[in-house]
DNA sequence: CACATTTCTTAACCCAAGTCAAGAACGTTT
DNA sequence: AAACGTTCTTGACTTGGGTTAAGAAATGTG
């Protein structure tokens, strides 16, 4: 139940037994059923969670499109930052783009977590910190990168997200519509 | 001196006369000149630097062609995060944009405030993650957002960034070339 | 199995940004 | 003043992604 928890915690700050019992009591289990949200824009986002098995995506909508901001396979941690740290409204959809498997916190007993240890204080810290090199990454990639050379990347770097996710949503995280995408896949067959 | 880290810091998280000076011992001052530069892609980020006055941005380097990643201005905190965490050298160069005055302090006395004091550990996090919103922020404007929707939104959310950034620089943080964005300040003023 | 839905590709045309080249406006230096 | 560099704009042409429409391939469902 909480093996890839323990795992996934031990990674970026390994706790005492009693820190992460302590943890895992706070926690409730959701089963999400493919295309179920997690978040809906609008709505405040009061929990986050962790993925024991199965893939989520967030997405906005503008315009009646969607747009894919990231995909989280199992091990991640999935939430609206902006709308849990400052309890505004979420701009953000986030569903399940398979039957997934999430282990819940609520944002008043991580706040509590906080006061209570310094242990978790900084489990926070180092969570956020990566949150922030992974955003920048993606930015910089947006903003540098031609849509074809993100694609080469994402096979490279997330072999995952090519197995597991339609290429339409692949096109949408990617910046491009999914004709443009077919495109760029036909230039590369053919070209190379 | 640290009037304007004072007030920065209280924003973010009061903190005691004592905690203050404590932190304020740690810090060393440093002046740029215009162009000069923080950072240099290839070196590790060893400090992290409060603008007590002036103007820096961060940018990437591809085939010759400079990026800008964000701008800064006084009153918030510079440096690599990907870099400063990890240990690895930067992709990133870091310039200021006027002459600038900064207090910077050492990634190791950072860390040993974490581990000294909680409060800092807080202070940390808190500073991550409103860095986490503002890169999203950023991400989704170039994931959806045309560089036109991109430039009003600037005129409006970040005056200081129009007052004080040369429009070419401002090109480049929009993801166009300068010959599009005259082209889009054009179309403007020929209201459409 | 047949049917519907989702996913993916292709084609024709349009348009905005890139590229290359030139020059204007402005500030700084000599 | 003249010479220079920086900043910004404009024009002609190219390129690649958006749009619309259609259909093919894969997957799901009764």
């Amino acid at each position: 139940m909480f093996d890839r928890l323990k795992t996934s915690l031990d990674q970026l700050l390994p706790l005492s037994r009693e820190e992460f019992i302590h943890f895992a009591t706070l926690l409730t289990t959701r089963r999400l059923a493919k295309h179920e949200l997690f978040l809906r824009a609008g709505e405040v986002c009061t929990h986050i969670a962790f993925i024991n098995q199965g893939c989520l995506r967030y997405y906005y909508l503008k315009d009646g499109n969607e747009f894919n901001g990231q995909f989280f396979f199992e091990g991640a941690w999935v939430g609206d930052y902006h709308s849990f740290l400052t309890g505004q409204p979420s701009v953000q959809y986030i569903d399940a783009l398979e039957d997934t498997d999430l282990l819940i916190i609520k944002r008043t007993d991580l706040q509590m977590l906080y006061d209570e240890h310094p242990r978790f204080e900084r489990f926070g810290r180092l969570l956020a910190e990566n949150v922030v090199i992974g955003s920048q990454r993606r930015t910089a990639s947006l903003l540098f990168d031609t849509p074809e050379e993100r694609y080469l990347k994402l096979i490279v770097d997330r072999p995952k997200v090519m197995e597991r996710i339609p290429l339409h949503h692949i096109a949408s995280y990617l910046g491009v519509k999914p004709e443009s995408l077919s495109r760029i896949r036909k230039r590369l067959a053919d070209n190379r």
